[in-house]
DNA sequence: AGCTCATTCAATAGAATTATTGAATGAAGA
DNA sequence: TCTTCATTCAATAATTCTATTGAATGAGCT
């Protein structure tokens, strides 16, 4: 800040662009962003999320205030960050595309980890809604229960990864499963596809998570009249 | 690169996701991308235009080719770049968004160095299209030449910032004069606007620069046909 | 073969980023 | 007022980023 000395106007812009930028650039504030695309939450719960130290994801979720990515506010004793903007998650999942465009990095963790890589083609959203309307999917939800209560979509059960083994004989057989969880790219459904599909279900991940799903305007239950939280 | 250990593929993506943000994380590289949205340039021709060493642009340009957001190839003893991709352009607007959003710093350095903030409201794409119809504006462009021969807005005439006052003479004082650059924030409008109004001129500015009108499907002039470049 | 010249490489120093630690703050509740 | 506890601050070391310099590469040209 000190050190920074601008001499024209263009340069002011872009070094304004460019904070945005940089505070998107780094793996844990990506992940701060796809927890607080889910809902508002305090510094520990994201702490405990993300299984990193209170005083590191504080200074994560200043550096991202500081950049007009997060906004807070007080309750109680908790502080809730959330995220500014609709904006923010736009910002993501450009990123997110340009990754997959230069995806031979991308595709490779993907398939390095999950070997199935036939037939990992996701439903879209169009397509699930038609499907849903004849009743021929169980929508299941992976993220963990809190997120769960949050919103999710209409008709979709919780089945939360670390449950799904004990929660597989409540599972019919008989219909295909469309899994879903944080973001396009969240690990959770492609594992717990995986796993369906080798106690022999037939599943399909859906290619958007929950935030993607809001922000496109679809219903998302429960549906919360009054202020928004 | 030796001292990362990824653990699990949700951190490997993050870090995938993160890297191309890191890349757009930097003044000079956003400048990169802005005058490469133009079309593609040489190395020098970019150091040139930037004012910056050689080999410093082409270290940027390799950062920028590692996280994806280039490509190069040769012609002749020289090394052009291109963006990779529309995504690149895409994610470089988002980023933009979201710092608007965030604008009180963006606004101010805007109106701090363009003292007249009253009507800077820019024309819309729509808007000009069918003043461009009625006859009604002159459009001009007011990049460098260079830029403006591989592309501009029909019937647009080029009058750099540069040659702005020898050309005044030139244009019609009774039409408002609509001048577009290099994109939504590109200074050099500003200025034309700022300049044109001083001299009694009905002035606006476009709200978007050549390559987004470009990305929006719309005809750019000269028409060149068979591989493009 | 040898020269030219655009680009890249390699080495460096200075600056910024990151994770970690423990102390400080300050609002809520007893 | 005192205690509790979520959050922030401050200080540090390790790593990474950035700009700069001069040398090396390697394709085109004579």
């Amino acid at each position: 800040m000190t050190g920074m000395s601008i001499r024209n106007p263009k340069q002011a812009l872009y070094v304004q662009f460019a904070a945005v930028a940089k505070a998107l650039g780094n793996p844990q504030r990506l992940e701060l962003v796809e927890h607080l695309a889910q809902g508002p939450r305090s510094v520990d719960a994201l702490a405990t999320k993300l299984g990193l130290p209170i005083a590191n994801v504080s200074q994560h979720l200043q550096a991202m205030r500081r950049a007009g990515l997060v906004t807070s506010d007080r309750d109680g004793k908790f502080i809730n960050y959330r995220l500014a903007d609709d904006s923010v998650l736009a910002a993501f999942a450009a990123i997110r595309v340009v990754a997959e465009h230069h995806s031979a990095e991308v595709e490779r963790v993907v398939r390095g980890w999950f070997d199935r890589h036939d037939d990992m083609e996701p439903v879209t959203r169009d397509e699930l809604v038609s499907r849903m309307k004849e009743g021929l999917v169980t929508v299941i939800d992976v993220r963990p229960a809190d997120e769960f209560a949050l919103g999710h979509l209409p008709g979709a059960i919780n089945v939360p990864l670390s449950e799904l083994d004990s929660l597989l004989p409540d599972l019919r057989t008989d219909r295909e499963i469309v899994a879903y969880c944080r973001g396009p790219w969240c690990v959770m459904s492609f594992e717990a596809v995986a796993e369906l599909r080798k106690r022999g279900f037939s599943a399909r991940r859906l290619e958007d998570g929950l935030p993607e799903w809001r922000a496109a305007g679809m219903v998302v239950e429960p549906v919360l009249q009054g202020t928004q939280r």
